[in-house]
DNA sequence: ACAAACTTTCATTTTTTTTTGAAAGTTTAA
DNA sequence: TTAAACTTTCAAAAAAAAATGAAAGTTTGT
């Protein structure tokens, strides 16, 4: 396999994956390309690499900078705008850490903390009802909290984490 | 709000975060319903309170089934399947943390191992791509590691991570 | 062996999501 | 101020994913 190959697979499986997650495939495509792409890289390249629209490129790359993990470079000279991705792990998965929760699990526990407080009437039916959702929003917020306790460390949690869980 | 509302927002909920994490709607409104529910539905009944076709309810139940997080059940007497789903939320972490590890991440870590093994010729570009990737290789090995240790616990592992991280 | 009571399958339709591309918008340089 | 070089927007088209429903399959009781 050259360069040319693995590239191509990585940029593939990245978008797959992405898909998997919700994520949509160009979106985590152009992700990929910048990931392992030594310089910055125009939008022309871009759609040239990925074989997409200048419209796809354009609102895609906006919504990888609204996760704040690609950012926009100016090269001196040039006219046009040049793309980065965040290259450090760590720092790429506390925001998207950041971004999920704000986005959709505080929502969520919005909800669950209102249908939860219902009136139960003390049929099995109600009371069951009141009991899981309970129970879920305490799940989902102490995950939530881990989350942000992690991220927190910011520099190198996830080893760390791997330290404090394997002792 | 009373409780057929109220059950009613969960549902909806459950489902369009499901959709946001990569899970058909329906699956995930189905698992929300089976969750909340304190006694065992019958397909007919499903496909009643989700206004969903026969089709729609047995794939999806079947797909719910693979995962492991929802059980057939037999009532005596009854010639129809009862569905029921796993309550117990550490379990259904665990569960959820298998199936997506086995799914998507250890296929993903194979072609990072691939790619990652190329022949660098030197060039920056290549060089870079190279390091990026076994760089990501290694961040999602330990991931999927901390994620297999967490859930080994089986019983409260969240409980116990909030310990171990919050001190 | 039959038929009633169910469940599953899958070709087709519907819905949702994504992509396109051309027009409108913006910025810069002369 | 004009125009060239670029980017963004968004209505329409295309593609992908999900849902339908009727036919095929299965199980159970008589």
């Amino acid at each position: 396999m050259d360069f040319k190959e693995a590239k191509n697979k990585f940029v593939q499986t990245w978008g797959a994956l992405g898909s998997q997650w919700g994520i949509n495939k160009t979106m985590a495509q152009i992700h990929a390309l910048l990931m392992v792409s030594h310089e910055p890289i125009s939008m022309e390249d871009i759609m040239e690499e990925l074989q997409i629209s200048r419209g796809n490129a354009s609102m895609n790359l906006r919504a990888l900078m609204d996760w704040g993990i690609v950012y926009k470079e100016y090269k001196a000279g040039e006219r046009k705008e040049f793309f980065t991705a965040e290259k450090d792990l760590d720092e790429l998965a506390v925001k998207i850490s950041r971004e999920r929760s704000k986005r959709e699990i505080k929502p969520a526990l919005k909800v669950l903390k209102e249908v939860s407080a219902i009136e139960s009437d003390g049929t099995a039916a109600e009371k069951h009802f009141v009991d899981q959702t309970s129970k879920l929003y305490d799940f989902v917020l102490k995950a939530d909290n881990v989350l942000d306790k992690m991220t927190e460390y910011k520099d190198n949690w996830l080893a760390k984490l791997v330290v404090k869980i394997m002792r």
